[in-house]
DNA sequence: TTGTACGCGTTATCAT
DNA sequence: ATGATAACGCGTACAA
């Protein structure tokens, strides 16, 4: 018989068993083996003795399918991708992606995915130059992608092609781009209306001149919340959004002074991966020789950089990693099996922190 | 010819172009392509012409190579595996495996393997549980193993296999298992060496009453360390080091004064993942009135858990986790193409820390 | 120098 | 209820 032959090709044989060999070792064909060893999705009937043998003999043998093989016959093979354009390779795990990764794995487990990682596509970090990376992840069912900086055109060409992917982080420039995001609009909203709460009339937010959407969804929760609540800018009229083009170089102690001179008793930042804006405006403060929550408020839309652990807590919130990284697990099998996503926005916790108060009582 | 007929399954065709389409387009047959695209390896002449043309079609289509076909044909697949036995689900990345995974993460992307983490293998967290579990593993091209509870078993049969496996921590009990490990024992040795230095004459250590490698090797380098050192245990000739099967019933106050009145100024324990020993001495030695390192010294065989981060930093080591995971990466893929394994043990970063000072002057 | 033919391991359709 | 058989897209001896 042809069957027995082992593999004509010098090509060094790999010790894993395939379905032939199950069908062999339990008497069968190795259909019957894809048949039950497939869950017999088309609902074919078996014999109860034969599925036995079969799994008998697949565990025997220590069968296990071959992902690459599956996914060529079948287009799947149960991998979710994990694709990050982190801009630095993170030696910190703070700054990394690795806070969504506790997420996204405790959500894939959950529902019997493994997960690619795909740092291989790129050796030396920065995935995004080497041209073809991203055309890596259709080794997986579906993938996530992470970080702001993904090239528009290869992603293009992704969703085009109908593969499933999910951003991590709200995006609209592609408009067949499923993605989750977290709710800054709300969280910021509910951030001035704490601060006017406790008393605040007027506010600043400062933030950096970026167009993130991460940063616009905040400034839209700032404004929101600020109109919301009865809140209002500095008296003199300015603009209560601060773009920070360098924020040393504009967030100083005068500017501090200055602001509150026009009654702002409330100073917001948001958080960005350096944290520079919320470095800047804690140091302007400390150098202007006040302090929060007695002289003024501080509040940070987000989380505080990890180097600052040391200082009070923050007023603000908390992005809620994890669970973003589960919901854009959700939206990705939901695609997977064609159904609706769900809700793609995550609302955030507030944290009620330590640099908030009312104001003082001579303003 | 039979050729131009689309694929006649309705499967969904996906959107991708095919090396038969590029060939058609640049008038040439698939192997062409094959060969012009894949580098030409086998040195083949080829027309410079026939390239150009191919290359062309193949950037007009935008064609880009399905890594699963790829895979299948060339038998490898560019993945390694990681696979952890966590006791419980990570909820505080701290307590996962995730320190190691940035190692791990690093190293792979340098030499060019996409990662892949065995998580769905296992719906709900323990993946020993699940009997074939770790048969799972062999769809990438080796795997890496982390974590104390590795099922014996199942791991044999993948090394018996030639399935290329390396088990972060030391191992023993698998003749043929490949592992990397810190050296604990130098570590240890180093630490009693400071202590000696700083003019301690007798010292203990506390470990748990475990039978884990690291707790093991630990103990032989507190053993060595104080023999190496001239240090000695407790003058009543007792065993210096003590297994704590109920660290906080044991190890007292009473006893932390017991030792003391033997002439013991430095009390060493060893981290476990509770960090149940290390917590254990802490509250003795307050409630013994006593503080370090002004009435006796402290070290710790490793890292504090991190919710005593606001303790002062214990004297001791570190454990190189990301190192370790990026050793762990060299010796898997060394193994993936028959070449033999590097140094597995890697050396812990001494740390001064707060707790060790010279014994007190009226010992 | 290029094309033919086949195998990689799986799924899926269609006979039996 | 089970077994042939044909794809899936690519790599590669071997033939032309």
């Amino acid at each position: 018989m042809a069957e027995d032959n082992p593999p004509r090709t010098a090509k060094a044989r790999r010790g894993r068993p395939r379905q032939a060999e199950v069908a062999r070792l339990a008497g069968v064909s190795q259909t019957t083996v894809s048949l039950v060893l497939g869950g017999n999705k088309q609902g074919i009937a078996l014999h109860a003795e034969t599925r036995a043998r079969v799994l008998a003999a697949a565990r025997e043998l220590g069968y296990v399918p071959d992902p690459a093989a599956r996914r060529l016959a079948a287009s799947r093979n149960n991998l979710l991708g994990v694709f990050s354009f982190t801009a630095t390779f993170p030696t910190a795990v703070e700054h990394s992606y690795y806070p969504f990764l506790v997420g996204v794995e405790q959500e894939a487990a959950a529902q019997g995915f493994d997960l690619v990682l795909f740092t291989g596509s790129s050796p030396g970090g920065a995935q995004a130059d080497v041209p073809g990376a991203l055309e890596r992840v259709r080794l997986a069912d579906g993938c996530l992608l992470l970080g702001r900086h993904a090239p528009t055109a290869a992603l293009r060409r992704l969703v085009e092609d109908g593969y499933p992917v999910v951003h991590i982080g709200r995006r609209d420039d592609l408009s067949d781009l499923a993605w989750v995001g977290a709710d800054y609009v709300d969280a910021g909203v509910e951030v001035m209306r704490r601060l006017a709460a406790l008393g605040h009339r007027r506010a600043v937010l400062v933030r950096e001149d970026d167009d993130a959407t991460a940063s616009i969804d905040r400034e839209r929760g700032f404004r929101t919340g600020l109109t919301a609540a009865g809140l209002a800018g500095p008296s003199g009229g300015g603009d209560p959004v601060v773009r920070a083009v360098d924020p040393v170089a504009e967030i100083t102690p005068d500017w501090v002074r200055e602001r509150r001179e026009e009654g702002v008793t409330a100073f917001v930042a948001e958080e960005t991966d350096t944290g520079a804006v919320w470095r800047a405006l804690l140091a302007a403060v400390d150098g202007a020789g006040l302090s929060a929550p007695d002289d003024l408020s501080l509040a940070l839309l987000g989380s505080p950089p990890a180097d600052l652990a040391d200082r009070p807590e923050p007023t603000g919130f908390d992005i809620p990693r994890a669970a973003l990284g589960a919901a854009a697990v959700r939206v990705l099998t939901a695609l997977l099996v064609g159904a609706k996503a769900d809700e793609p926005l995550v609302a955030c916790a507030f944290r009620a922190g330590a640099t908030a108060g009312p104001p003082p009582a001579a303003l």
